[in-house]
DNA sequence: GCCAACGTTGGC
DNA sequence: GCCAACGTTGGC
């Protein structure tokens, strides 16, 4: 089992809407950066733990814990010419891009801001405090997991 | 809205 | 395959 980091931005989908309708599946698309699509397609497995990250907000870190409950398939988004995820590039024999679904675990009880996990030692070599890091779906190893859970 | 730090595109 | 120009991300 593994652990990830997914960053949202609240406006667009935050940890509020999970909670709202917590058995309906999430699905993770709009994935656009293949680094990330990398993960996402090779890494990221059902039963997987993800911390739900919110950017680009005025409340920025980390703001609830979600489960992979299926792997990667094809975005169907990329095919949507209204979407604004839409790719002119993608073919449905061979997908650009890949989803995943996920379920709501929790929301925290407090946010856990970027500031304190910047200001914890241990979260040091998180990739989501490393300078530049812009990737949307970042792996987390089971002791940063644990850490910044021991955080809030 | 600024801007650093990327990533992507496309001409050559 | 290089690299300049452009686009995007995301904290501030």
């Amino acid at each position: 089992m593994n652990y990830w980091l997914f960053k949202t931005e609240p406006s667009e989908c935050s940890i509020d809407d999970f909670a709202r309708a917590p058995t309906t599946p999430i699905v993770w698309e709009g994935v656009r950066n293949y680094q990330a699509r990398n993960f996402l397609r090779d890494g990221v497995q059902v039963g997987d733990h993800v911390l739900i990250y919110h950017s680009s907000c005025k409340d920025i870190g980390v703001a609830g814990i979600a489960e992979v409950v299926r792997s990667a398939y094809a975005d169907p988004s990329q095919f949507d010419c209204r979407s604004i995820y839409y790719d002119p590039k993608a073919k449905a024999e061979q997908p650009r891009w890949v989803a995943v679904d996920l379920r709501f675990v929790q929301k925290l009880p407090r946010l856990i801001t970027l500031d304190k996990i910047k200001s914890s030692a241990k979260m040091a070599e998180l990739p989501v405090v490393q300078k530049g890091s812009r990737l949307s779906v970042m792996p987390v190893t089971i002791q940063q997991w644990r850490d910044l859970l021991a955080l809030q």
